[in-house]
DNA sequence: TTTGATCCCATGTAGTGCCATGAGACCGGT
DNA sequence: ACCGGTCTCATGGCACTACATGGGATCAAA
């Protein structure tokens, strides 16, 4: 834990009949490191997946589009999407937090989510479509990035391979 | 809640009979932090929708364009139109508004109506409506701002001293 | 008196906090 | 290597609170 900067690793756990889960211990650190009880989820540009963040990540992407160019069309579109299609999930003391029934739906999940860890966030999804986002991202990777997980010249240890996001 | 800087999230309520609807209470929670018990509500540019601000969000935006320039025809519009569409709504104890007739006719709602957050403001729509509006604003957002919610180069999710800036 | 608005109270349910259990990882001692 | 102890963490259950919502009472204006 200590040093983590970014999510990563893919984690199942369990919904109980109340629709809560725990958020895994490394992901919720994470999160707690930047003082926040909570996380924003909100359903990706991919289907079937949701992505969670830290409030401040999704405010900062707001703030600095808006900033730039306050009245355009993209960027009320864009608030109304963030904002209009987040959820605030608040976690417990013991680190879980509730899927209301319409975001167990969103992602198609019953009684199973995947937690996948993706640099500044995470994604939410059913055990089925992880395996398929994962196997996909691997195999666009293997063809366009081949060199990704080379040594670098003068990468330091910690580097870690940026790369670029992939399609839907 | 502590720290809610922005309307967000999605909340259908009911119309009682009376025409009283429950304000969200996470909405009502950030509207008190601002030491208001009433909101300002005015019709949208887009159909079916009405805006709901704190009072002072109106206010700013109003003075924000005057300032800039005061007597033009544009700002005297915009003024009537703000001013004079503007109800002001104020919430009971129980953290209700009466919708009158009108206003229920403006955004075609009988018996229930969404609450979207949206940034410093948030909506308020018919169901079927929301799901259009939030819809469409994903579409457009994906297609505009690929990268938008892409993660920003050089901004860790945790700031860490000793890492090397990204590029090479 | 009627209508419309505001307030107050009642109730069910969903959300949240708190505690208990159990599996697995880790560690230290022998 | 074996064993016991402790710690972490996921998960379940129970209890309480907050909240949305309905109904009735009060009050004022027409």
């Amino acid at each position: 834990m200590p040093g983590a900067n970014y999510f990563s690793g893919s984690f199942t756990h369990r919904i109980d009949g109340k629709g809560r889960v725990s958020i895994p211990a490394r992901f919720r650190a994470l999160l707690e490191d930047q003082g926040e009880s909570e996380m924003m989820v909100i359903p990706s540009y991919k289907d079937g997946v949701m992505e969670a963040f830290p409030r401040r990540v999704l405010e900062g992407i707001f703030e600095r589009l808006e900033e730039k160019d306050p009245q355009s069309e993209e960027v009320e579109d864009l608030a109304t999407y963030l904002f209009g299609g987040a959820n605030t999930l608040s976690f417990d003391k013991d680190g879980r937090v509730v899927l209301s029934p319409e975001l167990q739906e969103a992602i198609g999940v019953t009684d199973q989510v995947v937690f996948m860890g993706r640099a500044d966030r995470f994604y939410m999804l059913s055990p089925e479509r992880s395996k398929e986002v994962l196997e996909a991202a691997r195999i666009r990777s293997r063809e366009k990035h081949r060199g990704a997980l080379a040594p670098r010249r003068r990468a330091p240890l910690v580097q870690v391979a940026s790369l670029p996001d992939e399609d839907a």
